[in-house]
RNA sequence: GUGCCUGUAGCUCAACGGCAGAGCGCUUCACUGUGGCUGAAGAGGUUGAGGGUUCGAAACCGUCCAGGCACCCCA
């Protein structure tokens, strides 16, 4: 036999169940963002590398992207996530266009990273944004897409949570102890490393960029304070917003929730499973200004990206995917031998033609075989024509999930399929 | 890019340095017009690759390849 080649390293083979379960996801995204009335749109895979270039995220393009040359020279790159072209495409048309747009997407993503539990080289992303407003009622309502989804996909809040968090809150954190703000980024950092690091080695790392031992401890109250966010007027707003939503309980408030990525301003959020398991499934926040770089005037606007790789790792462990995916053929039609070959084809026609998915046998087996191939795929009705049936015009009915068969005339049996498959 | 772990039948895994095995799956038969259950028989392997140590290696040693996990970063 020969080699088989193996598939490139992170990327994933999507066989008939797991693209039933991507196409699941891929509808309640959908279904979800149409409900608050959010449109579709995408942009392209391949992306000229100074498109990043121009952008925040330095590690995420030098060292996690795929960059080629194209037989012209030019370096391309798949793109590693939506914001950018998202951005070029609003700037292209912001002066025709209505705001606020919201605006959602489902697509593939490419980064160049050492694959592991619930991250990948090649992976999907979902992407919802409304642009083009800086209300705190819009951040409010983006986490009310996220949290609607769970709701949507059967997870409860026992076992996910989005936490929020005010980037302007912590600004105030900062000033109120005094921070050079000048340190923001690297206090941000140190922030988000608190649960990696030991207590010890945290407050080194602290001390090491140059915070006094006071606006060190400061610093840790407020991260322990957990009615710190009754300081934020829009991380109360938010809060009350969801709340009357119904959907609070899936929300909560923590100081330590910052993200990586530098162009969020105002309101971030993540979700996580509850039992801390993995990483993030969602990330996203208030952004001041999408398209100051690539030269449009100044929009802000609010967004996140959910990832599909995690978000399947937990819809897998809470039993959230439907027990099966039914096959696609609802009728297997026998062939009884040979001679009768043209009796079940003519049968099968008048199936599809009554938009019954059918599938008929075309390989000359022995009925059990063919019973046997209709059990093992997972069809439900299992249809027989042989000599006695064609004498009394009927066709044997076997529904495999009862067990129960009938005999049925061929005039009625269309009807009487619509029925047992309802 | 750094570190740790793992590669044995289609799958999940056993085998003290001493004849490579089990369960599940698969094929055939019991069942010449009916699947799932039961019973019987059978097929299936260069133990990831190529070296070394040894009377003898799936096992021990180093190299390569592949996969997993953690760090980094992030969905």
């Amino acid at each position: 036999m020969a080699q088989i080649i193996p598939a490139v390293k992170g990327t994933r083979d999507f066989y008939p169940e797991d693209m039933a379960k991507r196409n699941w996801i891929y509808e309640k995204m959908g279904d979800v963002s149409r409900l608050f009335g959010y449109v579709e749109y995408d942009g392209p895979f391949l992306e000229r590398i100074d498109l990043y270039a121009a952008k925040s995220g330095e590690e995420l393009v030098k060292e996690q992207a795929f960059v080629f040359p194209d037989r012209g020279g030019d370096l391309i790159t798949l793109r590693p996530e939506l914001t950018p072209s998202l951005a070029r495409m609003i700037a292209q048309k912001q002066k025709q266009l209505v705001f606020p747009q919201r605006w959602w997407s489902f697509g593939p993503f490419w980064r160049y990273e050492r694959p592991q539990k619930g991250r990948t080289r090649e992976f999907f992303q979902w992407n919802v944004d409304m642009l083009g407003s800086d209300a705190v009622e819009s951040d409010a309502e983006l986490i009310a897409v996220c949290a609607t989804f769970f709701k949507k996909v059967g997870l409860n809040p026992d076992q996910v949570q989005i936490m929020i968090n005010s980037r302007e809150l912590m600004d105030l954190v900062l000033k109120d102890l005094g921070i050079n703000p000048d340190l923001k980024m690297s206090v941000f950092r140190l922030i988000d490393r608190k649960d990696k690091l030991s207590f010890q080695e945290w407050q080194e790392f602290a001390l090491s960029m140059g915070l006094t031992q006071s606006q060190f401890e400061g610093l840790k109250d407020a991260l322990n304070d957990k009615s710190l966010w009754k300081k934020s007027e829009s991380l109360e707003q938010i809060i009350g917003i969801l709340n009357r939503m119904g959907l609070g309980d899936f929300v909560s408030f923590d100081p330590q929730i910052i993200r990586g990525l530098d162009y969020y301003t105002g309101v971030v959020f993540e979700a996580r499973d509850m039992d801390k398991e993995g990483r993030a499934i969602l990330g996203g926040g208030h952004y001041g200004n999408l398209v100051g770089d690539v030269g449009g005037e100044i929009l802000p606007g609010v967004g996140f990206a959910m990832g599909d790789v995690m978000l399947r790792l937990v819809l897998e462990k809470y039993q959230c995917f439907p027990e099966s995916f039914e096959s696609s053929a609802q009728v297997l039609v026998t062939v009884f031998d040979e001679t009768f070959y043209p009796d079940s084809l003519d049968l099968s026609n008048l199936l599809r033609k009554a938009d019954i998915p059918t599938i008929l046998i075309n390989e000359k087996q022995k009925l059990q075989k063919q019973f046997k191939f209709a059990d093992r795929i997972g069809v439900p009705i299992v249809l027989v024509l042989g000599p006695e049936e064609k004498n009394n015009q009927q066709v044997t009915v076997k529904n495999l999930k009862t067990r129960k068969q009938e005999n049925v005339l061929i005039e009625k049996l269309v009807p009487y399929l619509k029925e047992q498959l309802a």
